[in-house]
DNA sequence: TACCTTTTTCTACTTTTTAGAGCAAAGGCG
DNA sequence: CGCCTTTGCTCTAAAAAGTAGAAAAAGGTA
């Protein structure tokens, strides 16, 4: 099962599509989740992400009109939708079996 | 932000309501994410989640119809609320924003 | 070449997860 | 009482994940 971490960055990745480079990511998650990420906060576990098979990931291109070092562009792959899939699946057996009273008592906290 | 883990406790606890005790909690957890969980990969999130104040606990009552040593039991606090409400609307954050083409695959995964 | 900008790599540190040995508490019984 | 059975918990060590930021890399440009 994949961590929380693991789980935004995948989403992230995935809204962000074609736009998928460490900042970028960084800035979703930082918009997404209100909180703050180092440099690191985000490589470390995309590479991990990477190792695993569930990102792939690419070298930026030749010459693109962009200061700077050139970017890296990450992209799910089938065994990212899968693990992604099997959150889903979680979520809906944990979440959706909730008791009426602990339901309200949510909506109110 | 709570971890998985937590979260998961958090919600077996809260499903489990007056049946929350350190073993009911185990069986809960292995059904619902199907592996298996270690003795200490339970009371060690408790006891934190403890001492943070998202969950509550008492003593097993004197002379139950049980062998054994009394259980203890353990409930959400109004702070373990808000943060699973925290996890919900970061959930739907996030989920809920995913491109077509995206919810499409995750569908086949 | 030296420097500027942007992005990534590296690495040290803290926290969380994982695993299980062994202790604690209670009741039953010789 | 002392020991056994049953059930539940504490504790600790190791591995994995999360956090933070310095330093390196890759181009462009003066």
């Amino acid at each position: 099962m994949i961590s929380r971490t693991e789980e935004l960055l995948l989403l992230a990745i995935c809204r962000l599509q074609e736009e998928a480079f460490g900042n970028t990511i960084r800035q979703e998650m930082e918009a997404v989740t209100g909180k703050r990420y180092s440099v690191g906060g985000i490589y470390v576990p995309l590479d991990r992400l990477v190792k695993r098979g569930l990102l792939t990931t690419e070298e930026g291109q030749p010459t693109p009109e962009r200061l700077g070092r050139p970017r890296r562009r990450y992209q799910i792959s089938a065994a990212g939708l899968r693990a992604l899939r099997e959150v889903q699946e979680l979520h809906e057996r944990t979440w959706g079996r909730l008791p009426e009273l602990v339901a309200q008592q949510l909506r109110m906290a």
